[in-house]
DNA sequence: GGAACGTATCGGTATTGGCCGATGTGATCA
DNA sequence: TGATCACATCGGCCAATACCGATACGTTCC
């Protein structure tokens, strides 16, 4: 039952639901998040904490960058969480723009390099 | 996002996953509840109410009871969610138990009265 | 080595949430 | 009408959590 309850509270918050959501476009580091959803990195850095523990995501260093990423199990139960509310979550604003600015950081991604990856 | 929000937080706490789990079987009143769970009254009724809240339940009032029963919508979400969470949810000792209590509390219903329904 | 950056963690604060006993409310029954 | 029962709500208490700024840690680059 605990690992029910633990991923209930990761859906739990808006703002982790903005998390899960973005991560369901693919692997993304910290900051590309902070940036997408607008929260402070400590902020996101605790929910992604919440996340962990629910063990919905991996991640993965590369220099100073850490990659989120969905894990199997969590892309099924999303599909079917997001599915499900399908018509709810298509008429989210805040959905909707993090989305937007997601794709627009992404499109500032240069060789893999994630975060302004000036060389 | 909210309804999701509100149903995962309905889902975010044992005990009332616990209760969700129960009304799965069926229509079932407060006092049926708090028997096979074995929590006090208040402690159910609080969380009844965050389920409530959820939009899960329908309630109907038949003299001093008060019924619960899963609404379709929820009877889909939590076969998704519980099947998802099976093989976890199969093993819980605490769910196992629940449903052997109310399975003798039913069985102890007499023409559909609930409760002690002594005429 | 030192500066700059990305991320995690800490400290503090305000809010929420769980639990309980007590009280309120409405229905039943004597 | 008064007693009793089922349920909801309140108040108090404590634990958990959301948020933020500040700090710590590790990596990269000079």
């Amino acid at each position: 039952m605990n690992e029910l309850v633990l991923a209930a509270k990761a859906l739990a918050d808006p703002t982790r639901v903005r998390v899960l959501s973005a991560l369901r476009s693919g692997e993304l580091c910290v900051c590309e998040l902070s940036d997408a959803l607008g929260v402070t990195q400590s902020t996101l850095s605790t929910h992604l904490q919440v996340i962990r523990e629910a063990d919905l995501v991996t991640t993965r260093k590369e220099g100073k960058w850490v990659y989120y990423a969905l894990n199997s199990e969590a892309k099924r139960l999303l599909k079917g969480v997001f599915d499900f509310f399908a018509d709810e979550l298509a008429s989210a604003p805040l959905l909707r723009r993090d989305a937007d600015r997601l794709k627009k950081r992404l499109d500032e991604r240069e060789d893999g390099a994630c975060c302004r990856g000036f060389s």
